[in-house]
DNA sequence: AACTATTTATAAGA
DNA sequence: TTCTTATAAATAGTT
């Protein structure tokens, strides 16, 4: 249901990806409620976005109780272990606690090794090993900042094109608010119409019009400046590094 | 989306209700497994029909990590529900073991980023702390094998220069051999004792003696060489990476 | 965030 | 239940 049929695979650009997770989201959420309202069903409903968030939704009671009643149904394994001895739950528990610890160990260990601490207990070929795959993960992360880069890059020439444009569109409307202006003094001059005072002082409205113009162009220009100040500041980083 | 316009209220006949509730179930499964596919996000739905039948769906890993996963993030929820119930003990337990699966969770994110993948999630700051955070830990892996490699170095330089002494030490109690072996001919020579021919076809005991040295000397030679060989083709992979 | 051309879901009927 | 079909609803691409 779209502007195009939509192929069932993951979709690689990042912004259309954020887009449709948002509104799929709400839609399912939607047709969630719809069918425990209209069937009288209870429905639980649990989301994690690629980046983690999460999101949730239950019908009318709340989703630890649906939760609690799921595993009532399917989780007979768990009833076993919560239904033996306590000690051998405990026993169960502390085993798994234990297991965790040893892999946040591993897990920190090895983080040392990739932050460039604790180097002393890797011999040589480790230390070949992780050269390599920081030097293949480092490629692959200036690749991807490179991209960002130029992404940014071209949007902001483009932006500037358009600000060009659009200037000069409003110089040359400019240049014919003058002539006209010129035209109607030459006609006052030569019709010997007396020029009062006011209509001397105050600028004609058309001018004032073209100064609003010219302004609102000038703060495009500076917002564009900054832009472009920032992004290069950036690439002065990337150099550096 | 059907022939009339639908309220949003519960079908009060039951067939309606239960075609309706099969309809739906399905298309709400297929859109909770579109979004999970093309968003790459992680979805779990339970449904209990109005009579009590159970229907799951969940992404790619299982109904129960997804579960867990969930529960990571509300156990601030359920702590207060465990001080008021009375099995505490069990509590804290899963308390302490959803703190420590968190934690790997983050972990293991964060490696995956170390590693060059999922590099989508990150900005140009975050890419930019990475690079430069790579290139720190890169240049200390570097120096440190580096150093591995000049102690090996000197410490064979070292082995080599030994065995060399250890040579040149044998080369010359050979020779002192040879000498002593000539004197004992001549002597036999003009003392006219008859030769044996026993005596002359076995070889003296000294020059066997020195004989074994000279192939030790020999031996240690070649392990040498394998030990630099190595070492070199060690050192062409650093330079090649 | 709004719009709209399309696709998709589904209510009703068979 | 399942198929068909007219129509409502969702949403992909666009602005």
């Amino acid at each position: 249901m779209g502007r195009g049929k939509v192929q069932l695979r993951r979709i690689e650009n990042k912004i259309n990806r954020q887009v449709t997770f948002s509104k799929r989201r709400g839609g399912l959420v939607k047709k969630a409620h719809e069918i425990s309202v209209l069937c009288d069903a209870e429905v639980a409903l649990i989301v994690f976005s690629h980046k983690g968030k999460i999101f949730e939704y239950s019908s009318d009671s709340c989703m630890e109780q649906i939760l609690e009643r799921y595993e009532r149904y399917s989780y007979a394994e768990r009833r076993l272990l919560a239904s033996n001895s306590e000690s051998s739950v405990q026993e169960n528990w502390s085993l798994e606690y234990a297991k965790l610890k040893a892999k946040i160990d591993l897990l920190q260990r090895n983080h040392k090794h990739y932050m460039g601490e604790d180097l002393d207990s890797l011999n040589l070929k480790d230390l070949q090993n992780l050269e390599q795959q920081l030097d293949t993960s480092l490629k692959l992360i200036r690749s991807r900042k490179n991209q960002l880069m130029h992404e940014s890059i071209s949007m902001l020439q483009k932006k500037e094109k358009a600000i060009q444009e659009e200037n000069n569109m409003l110089s040359k409307k400019i240049k014919e608010k003058d002539k006209t202006v010129g035209q109607q003094a030459e006609w006052h001059q030569q019709n010997q119409v007396p020029n009062s005072a006011s209509f001397l002082l105050q600028p004609h409205p058309c001018l004032n019009i073209g100064g609003n113009y010219q302004e609102e162009a000038e703060a495009r220009r500076n917002e564009l400046d900054l832009n472009l100040d920032s992004l290069y500041s950036c690439h002065m980083g990337c150099f550096a590094t």
